[in-house]
DNA sequence: TCACGGAATCGGATAATACTGTTCCGTAGT
DNA sequence: ACTACGGAACAGTATTATCCGATTCCGTGA
């Protein structure tokens, strides 16, 4: 008998976005003693792990055009978060990497995702965590 | 060590932002003769189901301030998409409400999400999309 | 050397988002 | 009935986000 579905189950990609829209806003309103925009937050999170990354390469990570960047990037300078750099090898590239400050709001920002991670998901199961990943994966991947 | 998680698995908030942002994109592609944004888009999807929904509760179900709709309702209404006629036993109230032609959009547009959905979510079967939907409604819950 | 193409930025345009204040309306208290 | 309070939406304003086209600088191959 086709699906058995509990519930007519809304669209999956509105679900997405609210919950997109719902943690950024639980984000910034969280991590408000830090002065950064949703973008500059997305942007420290993705560099948190210390590997510098191009532009290009942060702006494939976070889903936005490098032109789209430049101009966070250009406040997060500003404000001694990042530095730019020329990669070794290609001096067309600019190496993105993080300012000892940097370094802190970025700490501060994954904590903050873990704790709040971890507070949400730990009751799920790994399962569905898995799971969750698993959807999200294919769908970026069938979006390109 | 620690978890025996299979991979590292990144963080579920920043795949989730980058999910969102390139199915966004990609629908806003798809759809690009309907001449909308993203968040129009977004709008019209939520109203697709014919049901009238005030402009506080729209912006719930998309995640944004009533504030932020009334520029982007503007437009619609100025492209004939949606009326606003005034919810019966409050008048405080705004009713959102489709036109034909709005109609024809919201239902380009939500085939557009259904089609989208069925082929990547068919493959991973229904408990997974279920786990899916079970932690983005806990994400969202978590985040008031 | 020179033409081509990639990476990032700049200039300029539009849209998204939200804060504050205002208007209109509903409700409760007197 | 009158008034006070509060909710809903909008107007005004400011900041940010996003991107397109053009430009600059650089790497690569002919």
């Amino acid at each position: 008998m086709k699906t058995g579905s509990v519930s007519p189950e809304e669209s999956a990609l509105l679900a997405l976005q609210r919950a997109t829209h719902a943690t950024l806003h639980r984000l910034a309103t969280e991590l408000v003693d830090l002065d950064l925009t949703s973008s500059e937050i997305n942007a420290l999170a993705n560099l948190a792990d210390g590997r510098g990354r191009t532009v290009s390469d942060l702006g494939a990570a976070i889903g936005t055009k490098p032109t789209t960047l430049t101009g966070v990037l250009d406040r997060l300078e500003r404000r001694g978060h990042i530095t730019r750099g020329t990669l070794a090898g290609d001096r067309r590239s600019v190496l993105i990497g993080l300012t000892p400050s940097g370094r802190t709001a970025a700490d501060a920002i994954r904590q903050t995702i873990d704790t709040f991670e971890r507070r949400v998901l730990a009751s799920l199961g790994p399962e569905k965590v898995a799971a969750f990943h698993e959807v999200l994966r294919a769908l970026t991947e069938e979006s390109r």
